[in-house]
DNA sequence: ACCAATATTTGACATTGTCCAAACCTGGTG
DNA sequence: CACCAGGTTTGGACAATGTCAAATATTGGT
């Protein structure tokens, strides 16, 4: 595994680091996590990493195609490997836990606009936004209010 | 116009007050624009309106279902008046412009989650990425780099 | 071991949005 | 019409997320 992803990154033709290698790990590790907490994590586990390091790798993990970055409305971008599958998301309202839903039809884009105004599609986002089991139960239980 | 404006706040029960309004009317007149184009907009015929009050404001406005928020990633928060009718957006990744695409089924939601996990979704929310025909075109002619 | 290119760090900064308390309006009542 | 209670707006500080730029350190090839 760790040789592997050694291999991942010469084959995209950037150097290895230390900081790259644990990046990829924790992602990995920790799907839907923030770039804050995989800082945090990497930290518990090299013993330090700067937070411009941190965007700087995902972003070169992003733009390499070997991570995932999902931005919901109201959450800092979160990250997965899960990458060229193709699936979705299903976020809760309240407590903004998040669960990949596999695409439907299967193919990418996995939708088609119904008018593309000369757009060169190259993907269909798609977000399920609901509330999750826990939420609902302690909503009726407590009144709670909705985010 | 100016009339339903009010009637629709007293409708909603809230009060009646000049930043409401016009927040209301320039989000109208102008879809898919953000907080602070908003507040500017704003400026520019009212004289003056608080930060504050154009974040409370909107943020009113879409609790009562009168305004619609849309948070794509990368983007600050954009509304619009189009409300309950379930389109789509279709967005540049260069220049960020953005598009109405009518729901393809017509059905809220317009999908069902292959597993929905316990959930109770209220909304399937979809958004098509891809460049816009000015993007495609520049970036032909002059190698511009992606966004 | 050395060197050039690439990464990382550090600290400042930008943007978007929220919290709080004081001042101010709105709309209902005497 | 004047008054009042409660909701609104304002201004300033603050929080969270992310980016920029310059100095330093590391990587990988020679």
């Amino acid at each position: 595994m760790r040789d592997t992803a050694i291999e991942l990154l010469r084959q995209h033709g950037v150097q290895v680091t230390a900081q790259r290698l644990a990046i990829l790990r924790v992602v990995a590790e920790h799907p839907h996590a923030t770039a804050d907490e995989l800082g945090d994590e990497v930290r518990s586990q090299l013993g330090a990493i700067s937070r411009q390091s941190v965007y700087d790798s995902l972003g070169m993990l992003v733009d390499k195609n070997l991570v995932r970055r999902i931005q919901p409305a109201g959450s800092p971008a979160r990250y997965e490997t899960r990458v060229d599958d193709n699936h979705h998301h299903l976020i809760c309202r309240s407590c903004r836990t998040m669960f990949d839903v596999d695409c439907a039809t299967g193919e990418v884009p996995c939708l088609t606009a119904s008018d593309d105004h000369g757009f060169e599609v190259d993907e269909a986002e798609v977000i399920y936004w609901g509330r999750c089991p826990t939420c609902r139960t302690s909503a009726l239980n407590a009144t709670a209010k909705p985010l």
